[in-house]
DNA sequence: GTCTATAAACGGATAGAC
DNA sequence: GTCTATCCGTTTATAGAC
């Protein structure tokens, strides 16, 4: 016999797949065309439905811009906290930081629909779209500044140049790789190594 | 450059100052809107003129996108010519890799209405647009890749990272200063110089 | 859950007056 | 050179059938 429940659940899980479909096709449409230009029916088509279906699962355009967003930053913060987190409790700021380069360098490139469309249209989103997404970031960014006051505190980082400088140049150098990175040149693992060693040492040969 | 959209003899200085207007807010515009969220009617109100006018200096949105998209490069490496062309000839890959950078950041911040826009939109414009606005991209990247390759051939560049990921790597990261640099926070000298540290040197003291 | 049909508003582009 | 008026396709979102 079935059961009530048991229909409700079995119903949950073909919603959750489509859900899913919509924002997946969403995101490779808002980085490639941006938000704007990009119609629900466009999304409909990729993700095999109709264009009215969409709004059983989601009640806006905007919605659907907003998890999309915070898909973005959350899949890079996870990626980072897991790697950092897991390494020995006596580690270097150094070592620190290396993780949490690795770490958003995995998470941009294996989710690059969702990183590359938050980097490339959060400039250019609705206010309102943007004040609710502000939260997510914010908090990575915070995770960040933190991660680097150790690393001052403890004198690892060069004292000539100013924290929040570094910050930004550096997470801006990571975040833009997405739009370049090919896969098909070289191995991740020797990619993450040649960023860390500009990051940590530069490009020049010392002097 | 600019396309013509009327016979060149009757052109006035009024009709160019309107239609420097139009470029000007176009790019503000596309800027922080996107290229498919902004009308033609913002754009000609932000110009103080109407909708309608803006079709006697353009032939079409795609116009004013091309003619703002080139414009975006063109002030880049004007200004990154002129600092390395007025070097000594005996300047060292470093002293021209520097001099690039000064321009490079002078001409994205100086003009950050159409660079900004530039790297925006670009991934996100029609195909056709793209194509006409590729060469432009292209010879000032070659231009970089030149000096690079200098730098490789006297050894001053490091060996265990490829030139491509370099420039590329640097290239982006400079690029998305014009996201984040503030003018309030210091000057735009000690700017560079930080900026040109952590390119050469990197973030992390030597250990 | 997904469909079809459609309402309501908007945007690029054009025509013709001044 | 710029204006007003308008054409015509497109878009988000809704209503109701199945």
């Amino acid at each position: 016999m079935t059961t009530k429940t048991r229909e409700a659940s079995v119903r949950t899980e073909a919603d959750t797949a489509t859900r899913e479909r919509i924002l997946l096709e969403a995101a490779r449409l808002f980085r490639h065309h941006g938000y704007a230009a990009t119609t629900l029916r466009e999304v409909a088509d990729a993700a095999g439905i109709k264009a009215g279906s969409i709004y059983y699962h989601f009640e806006s355009k905007e919605q659907i811009l907003g998890e999309v967003l915070d898909k973005g930053i959350q899949a890079v913060a996870d990626a980072v906290r897991q790697r950092v987190e897991s390494l020995p409790k006596d580690a270097t700021a150094r070592m620190k930081v290396a993780a949490a380069i690795e770490g958003h360098l995995w998470g941009l490139l294996h989710h690059g629909d969702f990183t590359s469309a938050n980097i490339r249209i959060y400039g250019q989103i609705p206010p309102a779209a943007k004040n609710r997404h502000r939260k997510v970031r914010r908090e990575y960014a915070d995770y960040w500044d933190a991660l680097l006051d150790e690393a001052t505190r403890r004198g690892e980082l060069r004292r000539d140049i100013g924290a929040t400088v570094a910050r930004l140049f550096v997470i801006g150098a990571l975040n833009w790789t997405v739009e370049w990175y090919n896969p098909q040149k070289g191995s991740f693992d020797d990619f993450v190594k040649q960023i860390t060693t500009i990051v940590f040492d530069g490009t020049f040969v010392r002097e």
